[in-house]
DNA sequence: TACATTTGTATCGCAAACGATACAATCGCC
DNA sequence: GGCGATTGTATCGTTTGCGATACAAATGTA
């Protein structure tokens, strides 16, 4: 491809990325409202829900954030009475954070959002094996790029 | 699949899309700094360097951008002189943006840009099928989901 | 002309996202 | 114990992204 075709947007690979995730938040964003978290905090409830009591740099390797992202994103979190933080008894500089009862309880709630990308899509749905193939090639990308972006989380 | 398992991080669509898109924007962030541009502000370029001379709901219609976004975005590129904001004289409601010669000659130094992310990928590369099948994927989402979310220009 | 409606742009406030930097606790070594 | 290096957390400043809202110009109706 010459240099005058790979500048124009539909030949590109990192804008439609990019549009569609702020479209799928966009799309999450009237469910999460509901729940009345945002959709990073979705997030760090998903990796929270999975395994409990996490330090900041633990959710921050499996989100890819950096600390400086999370923290306020936490104290949020905190006032909302989501998750507790507590400094870890063996290592004090870390700081645990775990679930409160009305964080694990929103778990109940949210499987529904998940649905709602498929039902979004409902207009022209993919494939299973779509899906599939996706997925893939997202999570290739994620490694490969993983490496190759300055590293923070031992990548 | 069941609620429980949907709620996992490796089952999930969303955050492979979101963590790619910000590690693609990673990629790019070291090139745009040698240009003194940002990530949006180069997609704006890009819209303008493939047609030149439009209003601002024009590069919002093409980007999926809001016009309050917009706005304070177009006013730093001004301020770096790669654009100019002019009032059309047909319309005086509507902001004509144009490239200032400064910006047209960005132009140039840009085809290394979407190089940097084939690049980056070099330790697992995708093939030419693989990444026809993903930006296919990609547009098809786009279209559903612009639908979907609350249309803005005209969806 | 008067006035409401429509269309388009600008402003404000909040929540990310991240680089740079400051700060605190711990660990290693002596 | 003392002290520098390491590790982890918190703060600051800038830029996006968007809802809500204000404002300006054009349009429609009478």
């Amino acid at each position: 491809m010459k240099g005058e075709e790979m500048l124009l947007l539909e030949n590109q690979l990192c804008f439609p990325l990019y549009a569609v995730s702020r479209l799928v938040t966009q799309l999450y964003t009237p469910l999460l409202d509901q729940l009345d978290i945002t959709y990073p905090q979705y997030l760090v409830l998903l990796v929270l829900w999975e395994q409990d009591s996490q330090s900041v740099s633990d959710i921050g390797a499996q989100l890819l954030l950096e600390t400086n992202t999370l923290t306020p994103l936490l104290k949020r979190m905190e006032q909302k009475e989501l998750i507790q933080r507590t400094r870890a008894t063996d290592d004090e500089r870390k700081v645990l954070v775990s679930l409160t009862t009305r964080g694990k309880k929103l778990k109940q709630k949210a499987p529904c959002i998940p649905q709602a990308l498929i039902a979004g899509m409902q207009d022209s749905p993919l494939t299973a094996r779509e899906v599939e193939a996706f997925r893939r090639t997202l999570h290739k990308m994620l490694e490969a790029l993983r490496s190759s972006t300055a590293p923070v989380h031992g990548g």
